[in-house]
DNA sequence: CATTCAATGTATGAGCCTCTCACATCACTC
DNA sequence: GAGTGATGTGAGAGGCTCATACATTGAATG
C-alpha cells in the first residue's frame, strides 16, 4: 500500500515541521487558534494527517513551535527599529507602540504567543519572552533612579509588558474598531501610557506615591 | 423511548441554563477553557449531550454566558471594596490590584471572560466591560487635569485596563511562580504600577513627555 | 377537568478532529 | 547492497459539536 504522496513529488518532505509551523501560522491568521486544526495543516502541506505526529507531540506542540517563531520575528522587529532610538526613555516607550503595531501585522500569530493555556504548558514561550527582558533591562536600568534596588528596573519591564499585552488584547478583539483602521492611534496611546509608566519609575524618591511627583 | 433521566428525580432539569453556567466555570477552574467541552458539561448536570444546546446556541454562547457571570461578579467585588476608597487617585489603582487579587480566585473565568476569539464574537462582553468604564469615568475625570480633553479620561482608563489584564495574563501564566504563593506581591505591584499610570495622566501640560512621537 | 402546546429533554447519527499503530518508503552507512 | 532509522501512509478508535426527530411535562385554555 502506501501510494505516491499525491501534490509532492518526493516520498518524503524535505522540511515538514518547518513546513508545518508556516502553514499553522497561515491558518490561524485566518481562521484564528479555535478554528485551527492539525487534521487542516496537513491538508493544506499535502501530507497525511498522521504526518504531523512524527514532529509534534500534539496539537499544542506545533502551535508552540508556532508561537515561538513569532516570538523570533518580533525579535527581529524590534532589533530593527527600536534598538537604536536615543533615548532610554523614549526607547522603552517605543517598545510598547511598535509591539502594538506588529500585533495589527500578525494577528494570530499573537493569540497563540499569549494563548493562556500554552504558557502555562510550553515553558520555552516564557523563555522566549525572557530573551526579550534581557534586551531591555539595560535601557530599564538607566531609566530608573540610581539609588533604586535591581528589582525595580525588572518591575518596570513586567509592568511595560503588561501594559502592551493589554493593548494589543483590546485592539485585537475590536474594542476600538476594525484593528487596521485604529492601529497607529492604538499604538501611539499605548506609547503614551508607557511614558507614564516610565516616568513613574524614574522619580528618585522610590514608588509614585501620592507625594512622589511633586505639583 | 426516552426512558426517565438517571441522576434526577424529575424529567425536567428546573434551571439547566443556570446550572450549565455554573458546571462550566468549575470545568474551566479545573481543566482549563481548552479542556472544556459542552458534553463534560452535560454529563456533570445529567442531562444528554444535546441538552445544553437547548439553551445555548453552540460551544461559544455557553462559555460567553459563564464569561459574563464572572463578569458579574468583578462587578460585586469592585462594589464592595473599591467602590469607597478615599482619593480618585488612589481608588483607580486598587482597582488593578484588586483585580489581580480576583484573577486567583477566578482563575479560569478570566481566561474566558478575555479569551480572544468570544470577546471578538461577542458583543455583550465588551458592553460588560463598557459598564465597568462607566462606574470609573467620575473617577477618572476628577485626576485628569482641569484643561483636559474628556478623551483624555477615557483613555487613562483604557491604560488601565490594558495594565490590568496584562498583569493577569502574567500572573496566571506562571511567570511569576505559583500564582497562589505570588498574588499578593504582584497585586501590589500592579498598584504600583497603576499609581504612576494615573500620575502621568494627571500632569497637566498635556500626556507626559515631550511631543516626541515614537518612531 | 381535559386538552393542547410550547418548552425542554432524549436518542441517534453525520462529520470532523486528535492521536495511535502497523506498515511503506527512502537516505545513509558500512 | 543490506541494514537501519527517520519520515510518511492508511486505517481506525474514541471523543466532540451540532442537527434532527421524537418523548415528556407544566401551564394555559376552553
Amino acid at each position: 500500500m502506501a501510494p505516491t504522496p499525491k501534490g509532492r513529488a518526493t516520498y518524503h518532505h524535505g522540511d515538514l515541521a518547518a513546513a508545518l509551523v508556516q502553514t499553522t501560522l497561515e491558518i490561524i491568521d485566518e481562521v484564528g487558534v479555535r478554528g485551527f486544526s492539525v487534521a487542516e495543516a496537513a491538508r493544506r502541506t499535502c501530507v497525511s494527517p498522521g504526518a504531523p505526529y512524527r514532529h509534534f507531540a500534539d496539537r499544542d506542540a506545533l502551535l508552540a513551535a508556532a508561537a515561538l517563531e513569532v516570538s523570533r520575528r518580533l525579535r527581529a522587529i524590534y532589533l530593527g527599529s527600536v534598538a537604536d532610538v536615543g533615548s532610554a526613555q523614549e526607547r522603552l516607550a517605543a517598545v510598547a507602540g511598535t509591539f502594538v503595531r506588529a500585533a495589527a501585522r500578525y494577528r494570530g500569530g499573537l493569540d497563540i504567543l499569549f494563548a493562556p493555556g500554552l504558557r502555562a504548558t510550553h515553558p520555552e514561550l516564557r523563555d522566549s519572552s525572557r530573551e526579550f527582558v534581557d534586551l531591555l533591562l539595560p535601557s530599564a536600568f538607566e531609566v530608573v533612579a540610581p539609588g533604586e534596588a535591581a528589582a525595580t528596573a525588572v518591575a518596570l519591564l513586567d509592568a511595560l509588558h503588561a501594559l502592551a499585552r493589554g493593548y494589543v488584547a483590546q485592539l485585537l478583539e475590536g474594542k476600538f474598531g476594525d484593528p487596521d483602521d485604529v492601529v497607529e492611534e492604538v499604538a501611539i496611546r499605548a506609547t503614551r501610557a508607557a511614558r507614564a509608566l516610565v516616568a513613574g519609575y524614574g522619580v528618585p524618591s522610590g514608588p509614585v506615591g501620592e507625594e512622589g511627583r511633586d505639583r
